[in-house]
DNA sequence: GTCGCAAATGTAAACCTTTACATCCCAGTG
DNA sequence: CACTGGGATGTAAAGGTTTACATTTGCGAC
């Protein structure tokens, strides 16, 4: 049985009320009262219970931080960037996945409320208004990559639509004009964003962008590796492919090495996120810089302004610009190729 | 302000333990009530507060996860496959890192006593003296990868021994005499482990490990780059790296190539623990395959074990065994390269 | 119509804190 | 000496739930 502060009171022989007034430090307390008490706390490795704590002082000192998925690097630059600035203000943090399932968001969401004394949510596939409903009133709520128009939240956007068409210039820059690209997949918001920028760099050069080169993937490696061998089935094969993340970029990257192609000889390819492997691996990997712990911190940084009141009724939008990263995975193409614009184009 | 039981139990005309009892499913209530009560609750949106149940149920339904860090895919997987095993029983999790200091260890163990139901603790740097004093008690507390020999509490231990010398004959099989490693740091279980596992299988076929041949890294893919950029400086090139986890291994590959390497027709490399990417990589990285995921659903589900009472009394130690996976980056090689054999022994 | 019993429901204590307010004590003042 | 005021400490309420125990209700049996 965990001792209570009525054992550290009657032990040290003060009200519960001095004792409390020791733990919170403040109040006036006599120092040699203070010390007797300190004494009786260390003694009995006294610690008071969050419970009863959080039940009166609605306050717990967690913030929940709700994810669409757990696989591979960018959610754990999420994670390492939300804990570490968690850590500076001395909170914690409850890490929840949702799959993209709105009854999974439901229960998580249930669960941190009173749990947690704000929340940041991230959730690129669930569309605003299932997510509106559940969201407990009445805590700061950061929005990271979310489908909404409320302002009533605080957001945070990564310019999807920026990078991904200033990507998409780069590669015609250099020539290409097949160009495949493996989506995140439909109804999410940064694939959706990324697909928007690729098409509007295609159209403002006036080339069409072709949907046979439009190939559907979900984030994961399998799934780039999956598109990228359909994308060979093609009787021309593009002259280089965007993924729309790293993580898709090298599962893809794995099907066209199996398949005897050369990078970025052979064929170019490049990704989104730049995740910390990007760099690594070989050939080291063209992407779009997003700074991706950052994100998390930002969000931590944001909430805590709004818990401290700094920012009581301001809700801030945040866009996150992206920055163009070039390494050794794309490569300059000849003319002779860019005879085939018209193929595309037709 | 957020409604409470007594606004529903108003709100429904009943009292606060019918609707109490309502919440908690089982006991008698008359099914017309019960439906009444639920419209209630449901139009409120009501959900209990969970300081309130937390405070005189003793139980939390939250269960604290500390690593030592968060970087890369390694943590990444332990946290999936323990928030994977935490949902299935409605729980979650609270995560956090401890950057093996234990002043942060203990900080975030004080911060979880009351707001956990139980504890699994990665740390395989921070000796267990200073870990078990800080342990709260009456928690079940799972130990992953530590450094104890206290059988006092659960224990889960990947057999980075055995690893590391099934890798090490492994290569010496393919004919490789002079092998560099690169560890994960003095002080470190698991690098100790690997290394212990190393020089064992090197001592049993008569080879005398170099020290020359080890290097010290941090499990990050930097230090893994650097040290390989020191491993070129020798005047003879080990003819393959073994690098005690993949992210060095990563790191190291792409030093090696900058230096204008081939691997493996130049130079054999190889990690450990197989995280996701190996098998992206190219090329793709042999590798000590550790379930990692599963080690996360593992000691979870141990600590369900223990919280449902079934394995009351009775402390766990599971070794986890490890898997050679053999892919590209390790090639056998011909009898001339034996023949520095001497110069590594000596 | 009364009684008894079980099922349904209600009451109140307990969980452990924080804190507004009350009390006590003592020094300083008139 | 009586009184005032203020600092130190104590008392008790409040916070929202669960649950042992108490009470009410409903219904069948006599």
């Amino acid at each position: 049985m965990r001792s209570s502060i009525v054992d550290v009171a009657n032990k040290a022989g003060v009200s519960i009320a001095t004792v409390s007034r020791v733990l919170n430090g403040s109040d006036k307390v006599k120092a040699k009262t203070r010390e007797k008490v300190m004494a009786v706390i260390n003694e009995m490795k006294y610690a008071p219970n969050p419970a009863a704590r959080g039940l009166i002082m609605k306050k717990t000192e967690a913030i929940g931080l709700l994810l669409p998925d757990l696989h591979g690097e960018f959610f754990s630059e999420i994670i390492r960037g939300a804990d570490e600035a968690v850590q500076q203000h001395g909170y914690h943090l409850i890490v929840s996945s949702s799959h993209n399932d709105p009854k999974e968001i439901e229960a998580a969401l249930r669960f941190m409320r009173g749990r947690v004394d704000a929340i940041v949510l991230m959730s690129p596939q669930v569309n605003s208004e299932i997510l509106l409903e559940n969201l407990p009133k009445g805590l700061p709520i950061v929005l990271l990559n979310c489908r909404t128009d409320n302002t009533h939240y605080d957001t945070i956007v990564i310019d999807g639509f920026g990078g991904a068409k200033e990507m998409t210039n780069h590669l015609l820059d250099l020539g290409h004009r097949r160009i495949a690209i493996i989506t995140g997949g439909e109804n999410n918001l940064e694939s959706e964003e990324r697909l928007r920028g690729y098409r509007t760099a295609m159209a403002d050069r006036s080339f069409t962008p072709a949907r046979a080169l439009e190939f559907a993937g979900n984030f994961t490696e399998i799934s780039g590796y999956e598109a990228a061998k359909e994308i060979l089935k093609l009787k021309h094969h593009p002259t280089a492919i965007f993924a729309f993340n790293d993580s898709m970029a090298i599962g893809a990257i794995k099907a066209l090495r199996e398949e005897g192609l050369r990078i970025p000889s052979d064929i170019s390819i490049c990704g989104f996120d730049d995740i910390p492997v990007a760099k690594y691996i070989s050939p080291s990997l063209t992407s779009v810089h997003v700074p991706i712990s950052d994100l998390g911190a930002m969000a931590i940084n944001r909430v805590f302004d709004r818990l401290t009141m700094r920012s009581r009724d301001t809700t801030a939008h945040v866009f996150v610009p992206t920055k163009l990263c070039l390494r050794s995975s794309c490569k300059k193409i000849t003319l002779i190729s860019n005879l085939e614009k018209e193929e595309n184009v037709a």
